[in-house]
DNA sequence: TCATGTTTTTATCAATAGATAACTTACTAC
DNA sequence: GTAGTAAGTTATCTATTGATAAAAACATGA
């Protein structure tokens, strides 16, 4: 595994990457390692799993902090599928199975230790990114699902509020706190993701049915 | 403030505390410092904070973290009022209400920035103290409300399954997120806790109604 | 083959980390 | 008061941190 095709010839010499390829690669396993390790572990600690020395590093990135935040562009960005927004929309299936579609694929790519653990480090650190994310999933996410609920229980158009929202915040985040138990705490009961957010979701079109038809009086 | 009856005299003597008393003072700043700060945060920057000398620390603990260690038991015992349990199990009320006077008063507790950073900090690092706070949830609280909901529902007692466990999480899960997206990441759209809390407790409610009743006919 | 330029390593710096020992200051019992 | 004890500080050690400079190793075009 270490030097796949070396002829048996003196020590492991040490294959010579292109810069663009290094960089890429020293990004994508900055990743795993602050994830595990958290984003004041030492340069040479990653230095290390990366095979190669320390000082390396300063070739590619000016500062610890500029590879921080790539790590971070890396995480955050991109994991987005454009087309994820549209199925959420797509009015000639129930909104039930919309919700489950998306919530099922959309956390196939959240669910994953790095990015997890990623998002809770960066989160504490309180950086830009993170904020951004927050309305990233209020807008994309959580007003649209509003948007459609009402179209699917017949009530007349009009702006998302705060409250229903907040509302749709808390079923969204207990899915989300789902896998930080699953894939960080390793405290969870059922691993069957599927019919977690089958339940999930039933609960969330279900309360906001009762909430916009109650908004609906005011 | 910094020395309330100084009879102008010299420079600022320190007040010397006995042996207990600084050692609490000690781990209650430490609380605060290292909620705020990480606990990778340096011993030095803890007694700046405190105003004393970095090596007074090891007078009191052996080691940085014999002092963490002492930090996370007093963020993490004490916390829960024992009267809680009971105020769950009070049939004289309807479970709806129970719920909203529990949540309400269990959340008075727990969403205080420096309790949930340091619950976030800790669960990274993956201290067992974290992963038997879940269990403590589960069992003190979620259980409880599944139990306590079989009985307003006229249903026979019988074991918890995990499913139900498991939804009852996501709705506690949302909660505690609220909790974070309010104190920690500041980006809630609406702090009335106690509306938010209504809305998840009746989601809650109802969606344990219909789960239970179908998981009754398996 | 050899000159040239890039990649990588070795050696090193200054700052900061946790931790210890020795000294000084304040309180208290007699 | 003063001796003894406990609280607190100064000085310091060693290891580790992010970062830099210079030397070495490698690749490539002529």
């Amino acid at each position: 595994m270490k030097q796949p095709d070396a002829p048996e010839t003196g020590p492991p010499k040490r294959k010579r990457l292109s810069s663009s390829e290094r960089r890429q690669d020293f990004i994508n396993q900055a990743i795993g390692f602050f994830a595990e390790e958290g984003f004041e572990s030492s340069t040479r600690g990653l230095a290390k799993k990366l095979g190669v020395t320390q000082p390396l590093l300063y070739r590619y990135f000016p500062s610890k902090d500029d590879l921080i935040s790539e790590v971070y562009d890396a995480v955050y960005v991109n994991r987005w599928q454009p087309e994820w927004e549209p199925l959420l929309r797509d009015r000639s299936r129930k909104l039930v199975e919309r919700l489950n579609t998306f919530y099922n694929i959309y956390t196939d790519e959240i669910f994953n230790r790095e990015w997890l653990r990623i998002y809770l480090f960066s989160g504490l650190k309180g950086v830009d990114i993170n904020r951004r994310y927050m309305q990233f999933v209020r807008h994309r996410i959580l007003e649209p699902i509003i948007i459609e609920a009402r179209m699917e229980f017949n009530l007349p158009d009009r702006p998302t509020r705060d409250c229903e929202v907040e509302f749709a915040w808390i079923i969204h985040g207990g899915i989300f706190y789902y896998g930080v138990r699953d894939l960080i705490y390793e405290s969870v009961l059922s691993t069957d993701k599927e019919r977690v957010i089958e339940d999930a979701i039933a609960a969330l079109v279900a309360g906001l049915k009762i909430k916009l038809l109650q908004d609906q009086e005011t």
